[in-house]
DNA sequence: ACTTTGTTCGAACGAACGTTCGAATTAGTC
DNA sequence: GACTAATTCGAACGTTCGTTCGAACAAAGT
């Protein structure tokens, strides 16, 4: 009829463009985003009324639902956004090098530089990861899973070569504890950047996994 | 005239009495907290409706506000007793020990401890924090300081012990990362006990603080 | 110029929100 | 029993919520 029924528009397959152009469509969902994405972390997805994200965006709440039809889905979009690309470059970083513990550094330098970089987006994720309902959630859940892995894949290998025992799967969550968390404390006033954090968090991690098996202390 | 104005009632001064009796007031208002922070845990804080409180508490809407002034007074209730039992344990079982790492291991194991024993109202406290508007903010704020400058002390006196080199800052908020986030992952049917999951995060990161000083990758 | 398609908006919808109030009920004391 | 104070509740209050609708505006194609 009038207009699109209810904007579940398809963005025209834009996936190869890698760079600037893109619809006018797809640059304005990215604003729409981006801004959406500020409101969401300073308010978090309940406490922020799609009345606020019309009032950051500059465009009017009919208008907005041009372009998604669901508060829900506005936040699925940004999380699934945002957790697809630290994969993808994740992934991209851990090309080529081979050494354990080198891998776990890049690992953990990748998480903390987007994190960063982008610190609404990921306090959006991390906070918000309960917030979406069944089909959402699952989505994203499994992103989540397949980094989880990715995870465990790499300190399973500083296993195997160098002969450690561990639970792995209490030291891979400790470690996205410790960097998740960051979120809650970190200062750009006050502290350093990624790469210091990924260095001290890296060898805080990398010593008490790697120290010798039955734990013993004293001079050495 | 009628009923107490607005529900500041004074709870009768009951702070000795330790085990049982208290007030009838005072008994119901702990049953209607512990029902709440069920609920906010569920749901999020910004997502619960007081109706939901209402049902899951079996008291009717209006009945509640008998108890407390508002929703926003009642998360301060349950995150200020939360926080007060956790610090005054805390404080109770470093009494009477020395040794730097033995009580950085009981810092640990209290805290994971309790958190496990409650995790609804830990989830409520660690995950809404930044829930609460300014004056009820400070009062829990300020708590949360001095639970963190505890630790801060507590890691300190180690590095004095044993001469050791490290940012006290990011090494405690690594180790309030690794414990916090476990509302996000720890399933009783499949992790192990508090003690266990403290013994093997004690380790991972003690042994990560006190491997001898310089690790240092790259020329810094 | 007209038509078509894509984009934006004001105004409203019903539902749900936190909170209040006066009346009804219960508990405690005589 | 009767009287008082503590507790509970149904019904509503005004506000805000997420979402929808049809008309208006802008761009592009002819």
């Amino acid at each position: 009829m009038g207009s699109p029924s209810t904007a579940t528009r398809v963005p025209a397959r834009r996936h190869r463009a890698p760079a600037a152009p893109a619809t006018r469509y797809d640059r304005r969902l990215a604003e729409i985003l981006s801004h959406a994405t500020e409101v969401f972390c300073k308010k978090g997805y309940e406490g922020a009324s799609m009345r606020d994200l019309s009032r950051e965006s500059g465009m009017s709440l009919a208008g907005l639902y041009y372009y998604f039809e669901s508060k829900e889905r506005l936040l699925y979009l940004i999380q699934k956004h945002t957790f697809t690309t630290i994969v993808q470059r994740l992934k991209a970083r851990l090309e080529g090098v081979s050494d354990a513990e080198e891998r776990i550094r890049i690992f953990i330098l990748n998480h903390l530089e987007y994190f960063l970089a982008n610190q609404a987006a990921m306090k959006v994720l991390s906070h918000e990861a309960e917030a979406l309902k069944n089909g959402f959630a699952s989505e994203v859940a499994a992103i989540k899973r397949e980094y989880y892995r990715i995870c465990v894949g790499l300190l399973d290998d500083l296993k195997t070569d160098r002969g450690l025992q561990f639970s792995t799967r209490i030291a891979v969550l400790s470690l996205f504890g410790m960097m998740n968390w960051i979120y809650t404390w970190h200062n750009p006033r006050v502290d350093a950047d990624a790469a210091s954090i990924a260095n001290e968090m890296g060898d805080l991690f990398l010593r008490g996994v790697m120290a010798d098996g039955k734990k013993r202390r004293d001079g050495r």
